[in-house]
DNA sequence: GTGCCAATTGTACTTTGGTACAAGGGTGGT
DNA sequence: ACCACCCTTGTACCAAAGTACAATTGGCAC
């Protein structure tokens, strides 16, 4: 019986994607979260669920920063982002940070309960207008956010946990308390952080992560 | 002859303001900036404007970020935010960052002309009807965002320049470099930043200051 | 089992970061 | 002139950060 755990704000939005997993999966067991802070709660308790459909706006959390913290402790469980939005630059970034699909509002019902299935089989969905549409490659030799993305992605559960920690500010010695590890092992895996990541400090390191959570730009009209 | 920048990138909004600031001031030589960068470079030319009126979204520039980036380079000139929103939160942050007035869109023209006179006559304005709406005390004894605010304000003007830097990422040497001081001078800087923002790490400095970019929160339909 | 890798920890070392104290030059106000 | 404040720099010292090397444990895959 597969936990399938539907974050949204929106109850409206809840009852109809319930629809759509109970058409694409067998007996699924279906937990329903409004906010970030319940499904953080309830994978703590779980350990990791099947499948979790993830809101990208939900209250207190903006752009990607739950798809990230949940990515980070609990990398065992696949997510799959449903959003009002499909820029192809959210796609891709919600799929470079580590989640097994892109689902957008307005896809229609039975194609989202193919999705869902084809997530379940281990593949990654994205709207199939963006099936084809390559990354476009970045002429300038500049570092940018999707090549540290794609860093980010290569860090270790554990170490991102310590990433996390470095982003508020914790000296080494805090991080060791809260992990309850020594602090050398902090050490170890900061180094190792900063190598992956290609910086020279935390707080560079903290600087380059900062950005991720908050690059959801989903243009106002004019301020 | 008063030097008047007008940043904005709606054409429209500058004429607008234009015939406002002739109106206010004598024989004001007007300066039009479409983005920040130009409003930053113009500065860096002429030292600085008897008076900026200064958009809140420009492009490349969400929320305070333009605001903190002049007040932190240029003190000396005087900051005015124009502003299609008028959120009490935003007008408030704004002003707490060392706006000297805050004038919505929506404003009547010969509002604005007063406004623009107040402040040339070293006065702060706000729309009307927030002028008594008292900023409500925060009643948890935790550290807010406004709190800091405070301090950020405190900090002397280098002392500004040198938290943007610390922002980066950059190293005390790097900065010593940039600013072209000794790595003691910067290091007398952090260690003061520190003190006054009571914070123990330059990470937690870069953390925190880093909110007070992004902030500025416009709330968008639904994500 | 063997090998790979995450995670852990230790020792020892170098580099940054940060504090404390002292001091000279500049500006602006009383 | 005097004071207050900012900016600057130096010396000296201590704490935190980061590197390098080596070693153990445990899980997972082939």
């Amino acid at each position: 019986m597969p936990q399938i755990i539907i974050a949204d704000d929106h109850p409206m939005v809840r009852g109809a994607l319930t629809l759509a997993v109970e058409a694409a999966f067998d007996q699924p067991e279906i937990l329903e979260c409004a906010h970030l802070g319940a499904v953080m709660q309830l994978l703590e308790s779980i350990g990791a669920a099947d499948l979790l459909l993830l809101d990208l706006r939900m209250p207190g959390v903006d752009g990607f920063e739950g798809l990230v913290r949940v990515r980070s402790q609990f990398p065992a469980t696949p997510v799959v982002v449903i959003s009002a939005l499909e820029d192809p630059r959210l796609v891709r970034e919600a799929l470079a940070l580590g989640a097994m699909g892109f689902i957008p509002k307005s896809t229609p019902r039975a194609e989202i309960v193919a999705a869902l299935s084809l997530v379940a089989g281990g593949g990654t969905y994205r709207p199939d207008d963006l099936a084809m549409s390559a990354p476009p490659p970045d002429p300038k030799g500049q570092a940018t956010d999707d090549d540290f993305l794609q860093r980010v992605l290569t860090l270790t559960p554990q170490q991102r946990r310590v990433l996390q920690l470095l982003g508020t500010g914790k000296l080494n010695k805090e991080i060791a308390y809260d992990l309850d590890i020594a602090e050398t092992t902090v050490k170890a895996h900061v180094s190792s952080i900063l190598h992956k990541l290609r910086v020279y400090s935390r707080t560079q390191a903290v600087v380059m992560a900062g950005r991720l959570h908050l690059d959801s730009f989903a243009d106002v009209a004019e301020g």
